[in-house]
RNA sequence: GCCGGCUUAGCUCAGCUGGUAGAGCACCUGAUUUGUAAUCAGGGGGUCGGGGGUUCGAGUCCCUCAGCCGGCACCA
């Protein structure tokens, strides 16, 4: 007999050999339904894998998160499958849950198409019918990869081979397929339920590396019920409507075209809204002491050479030659140039820390394949600073960074955001003493500023460590925006230095960071976290002043006016069309007030001000001064309303 | 850059197995002076992404280039 200790302390006795299924069914045939996997001492453990001993056993079921990770992996290993017995020559490499679903990559020389899909979903559902039992199985390692070999599966034998030594291979059989997995798997495939769905193929590469096969990869989401697939399907619809590329086209804030790929021509709006970004963002570096420079846009090589960026980035930088041959690069980032500031004339220990900011324009070769709307620009303006200042600052200015970010952030409307720590990369500049002492630096001190990190490993800056900050798209994707990178090399290879207490000369360290990362990107994650329907302070056009009748114009321009001077941006609709349609276009348009006014505001010197809402027509009839006092008030800055 | 898909009016999209282009919205004109999400009537607008080919005939089939979209790779 056995022991099984369950979460609320429970101990019961269960016979040798019995699995959590059992003790799930000893419990309740409810639960013995509703159950998907067992977390034995922490561990994941199949329903039907008997348990070797005594144990802590808990049952994981369907209605809880992690339930939807089994069900996401089990569609994998299903869509594998089925793929399989219709394309017949096809090969199996990987396939994991992920976020909202699972994917599979597949080999195979005729490329899939969505049309492929439906047939495929159907086979599918005929296999969750024919409620295949998942088994594992424990394989010899040899006896493994031979067998793959045999059936022509060469991705599984390398998987295997590349396995650590000490790895118990597991199999699992769902009839008479199998594949290499660690699982863990529910008992059945009919237990998994149909409400997944295929969403899309795509290219990927085997292994993650450009240098492999491109393999197939078919994508898919899968839930515990219908009710949930179709909320997902329904917010991914709404997602849509977000996509800062439509919305920017339909708020005429900004469009691309092909004579300029991946830079962006800003429409009077859009130009607004990043203009109002850019004048907040620079009243928020200098109350945190910053100072502000520009540098030229076209530098020499022999800098870019100097820097080390000329041989790692070389094919991504823009170049220009002249006619007596000297070769120029568009500055792809703004350090060397800012270093060149720092070295003109003497710096002492004095001066530093000394922040040095630009809203620097650059330009960099990006792989055509990599362009993405504003996301992903070849020519941009990073909110770049470098904080020249000695070891013991790092500390105190990685600090008071990340409050200034959480506080830009906050004022933004992003209140939670990812943070990475990337540390050293394969191919770096600098010793590995250098590269121990920034890791440490960075670390501790974004420890000490109380922020969670998740490790990022080796995707560090070629010269030193950086944390990201993290902003999420419409559709779930993930951007860094902001940054802040420990830099011991730059300052060495450009010769930075200041004279310290000592009198001696020293190397100063560098600080590289970024708040909004680009204003191309966070405006186009801004577009979509708002879906256009930005705040009054930095909405493009704050107010519409629309009249119900042309008798009402010459009040109307007075209303206009007034809101003019008190500092909002304001346009007037004097069309000779219903007010309905007025509202109707505006409201389409996000503008955030309407200020309706008729005959009757003419005459008692009020205004009618309707605010963008969710249907619901929320108005509020205020004296013309009220009105204006209030709207001036709402559409202050954040930073401004503080002070 | 790689794999796949897409590209028809300003926008969103129709156009079956090849027989020389349509809708809605937008735009323009006229009428309507209107009270909180579309007033009515009329009108203009497309070398169907570029180039090449097959064919009596190509928006439709084939090749090629470009751009965009979705991933992958890259991201100082």
């Amino acid at each position: 007999m056995i022991n099984v200790t369950l979460p609320d302390g429970a101990v019961r006795e269960l016979p040798d050999g019995a699995s959590p299924m059992d003790l799930a069914e000893g419990i309740s045939k409810s639960l013995a339904k509703k159950a998907i996997i067992a977390k034995v001492d922490g561990r994941e453990w199949d329903l039907t894998r008997p348990l070797d001993g005594d144990a802590r056993v808990e049952l994981v079921t369907r209605d809880q998160p992690e339930a939807l990770e089994v069900i996401r992996h089990d569609a994998a290993h299903i869509l594998a499958q089925a793929v399989q017995e219709l394309f017949p020559g096809t090969q199996v490499t990987i396939g994991p849950a992920i976020e909202d679903g699972f994917y599979y990559d597949f080999a195979r020389d005729e490329p899939f198409s969505t049309e492929d899909f439906e047939a495929i979903e159907k086979r599918m559902a005929e296999i969750v019918d024919r409620d295949l039992p998942f088994e594992r199985e424990v394989w010899d390692r040899d006896d493994a990869i031979a067998h793959f070999e045999r059936i022509g599966e060469k991705y599984k034998a390398e998987l295997i081979r590349d396995l650590p030594e000490d790895e118990v291979i597991t199999i699992y059989r769902q009839g008479d397929w199998i594949d290499l997995c660690r699982g863990p798997h529910l008992p059945s495939t009919g237990r998994i339920g149909k409400s997944f769905k295929l969403m899309k193929v795509a290219g990927a590469y085997w292994r993650g590396d450009h240098r492999n096969a491109m393999l197939q990869r078919i994508y898919g989401t899968a839930w515990a019920d219908d009710k949930q697939l179709n909320a997902h399907l329904m917010r991914l619809e709404e997602a849509e409507k977000r996509d800062h590329r439509r919305v920017g086209r339909a708020m005429d804030l900004f469009h691309m075209q092909e004579e300029a790929r991946g830079q962006v021509f800003w429409h009077d709006k859009g130009w607004t809204l990043y203009r109002t970004l850019e004048n907040y963002m620079r009243r928020r570096l200098e109350d945190a002491k910053y100072e502000e420079v520009k540098t030229p846009s076209l530098i020499d090589r022999s800098l870019w050479e100097k820097s080390g960026h000329w041989e790692k980035f070389r094919e991504n930088m823009f170049t220009a030659q002249t006619e007596d041959g000297e070769v120029l690069a568009l500055k792809p980032m703004n350090c060397p140039a800012h270093v060149q500031i720092f070295r003109s004339g003497q710096k002492s220990y004095r001066d530093l820390p000394l922040r040095m900011a630009e809203f620097g324009s650059c330009s960099r070769y990006e792989p055509s394949g990599a362009l993405h709307g504003l996301m992903r620009v070849r020519g941009f303006v990073q909110d770049d600073a470098h904080i020249f200042c000695l070891e013991n600052q790092i500390e105190s200015e990685t600090a008071s960074f990340i409050e200034l970010l959480n506080s830009v952030y906050a004022d933004l409307g992003f209140e939670d955001f990812i943070v990475k720590f990337s540390d050293r990369p394969d191919v770096r500049s600098g010793s590995d003493e250098t590269w121990d002492k920034a890791e440490k630096a960075l670390k501790d001190a974004t420890e000490a500023a109380g922020v969670e990190m998740i490790l990022n490993p080796g995707e560090g800056a070629f010269y030193g460590p950086k944390l990201e900050f993290v902003l999420r798209d419409a559709i779930g994707r993930d951007w860094q925006c902001g940054t802040l990178q420990v830099d011991f090399v730059l300052p060495e290879r450009l010769d930075a230095e200041f004279v310290g207490e000592d009198n001696d000369k020293h190397r100063p360290v560098m600080l590289h960071r970024a708040i909004l990362g680009s204003f191309e990107r966070f405006i186009g994650i801004l577009i979509e976290n708002y879906a256009g329907k930005f705040p009054l302070w930095l909405a493009p056009l704050q107010v519409v002043v629309a009249t119900i009748t042309s008798e009402a114009d010459g009040y109307g321009e007075e209303v206009a006016a007034t809101l003019r001077k008190a500092g909002l941006r304001v346009k007037t609709d004097f069309r000779n069309e219903k007010i309905n349609y007025k509202v109707r276009e505006h409201s389409v348009g996000k503008v955030p007030v309407i200020a309706v006014v008729g005959m009757k505001e003419a005459e008692n010197r009020q205004v009618a001000l309707r605010f963008l809402g969710e249907g619901n027509k929320q108005q509020e009839i205020l004296g013309l001064e009220d009105a204006v006092k209030q709207l001036a008030e709402s559409a202050t800055p954040p930073d401004l309303k503080r002070t």
